[in-house]
DNA sequence: TATGATTATCTCAGATTCAAGATAATTTAA
DNA sequence: TTAAATTATCTTGAATCTGAGATAATCATA
């Protein structure tokens, strides 16, 4: 009987993804903010107004939490929710100043964070591991 | 102003590691197993007899929620405690036959699947992989 | 136009997690 | 031996997430 771990790509690519994971929470604590209400706060900065659908679909979270979390971000003043003139079912949401002040800070110590973590594979590497990972991940 | 997407390797990995997390908890759900409750599982079925605190260590929760899974599989008949006899703090765990015999069933297709995840790496290109997720995991 | 299907958002209950603190047992060291 | 520190587990409360269902608006089509 063969009780053995399993396969050993699959091991360390979790292991890996989890240990990013929790540095990058960690490190963005530091703001107060939970990775999901960062993740939210990253979706606006990077592409303006968006509704809650698209932002729930960016970061792959039920429409439940996205409600959740938009309250939450609204009560402090990091984003607002505009009516849709054309569509009245949808809820459009954009970044207020003081949201954009605060990802104007945050981003780029979080932009070096995370490159720092990468900065032991060279660009050939780099490639290598791009497209391994992208082998995987359109067959999973 | 660069408000472009990060770090290219970093969006794969992660995209990746989601993408497989998600198809496993799936997986596991069709057994009415959450991924928490499979790992305390996995490992009592690796290694046999465990604490609580080295079940914990292995999956890396707190152990507010190992009482909680613990709980929850012991009710289920899964597995069941045992005082320490040597160090009264301390409770074994172990699996049941009932929660052998499910496992007995379960990994085999377990490991089918995980594996199918991957097939589309030659041992070259897993190789490769594991070298550099490794080269990223240290560094982190 | 009326009806049925779809869509976007919200509400609510339940599940899961963690952090902090409680409890009880053991170990260390004065 | 005894007090302090450490350890293992459990308890509790708060936070976050999901899924099912509610509501309201829009779309498709006969």
């Amino acid at each position: 009987m063969n009780r053995k771990c399993s396969n050993l790509p699959f091991l360390v690519l979790m292991q890996t993804s989890k240990a990013i994971h929790e540095r990058i929470k960690d490190e963005i604590a530091k703001n107060n903010l939970g990775i999901t209400e960062f993740s939210v706060l990253e979706v606006l900065y990077q592409k303006g107004k968006q509704t809650i659908q698209q932002i729930g679909n960016c970061i792959l979270i039920s429409s439940g939490s996205m409600t959740y979390v938009i309250d939450k971000l609204e009560k402090r003043g990091l984003l607002c929710r505009n009516a849709c003139p054309d569509d009245r079912r949808v809820i459009h949401v954009t970044l207020t100043d003081a949201g954009n002040a605060l990802m104007d800070e945050i981003m780029p110590k979080y932009h070096e964070f995370v490159n720092s973590m990468f900065d032991s594979l060279n660009s050939d590497e780099e490639e290598t591991l791009v497209r391994l990972l992208k082998k995987v991940r359109d067959k999973v």
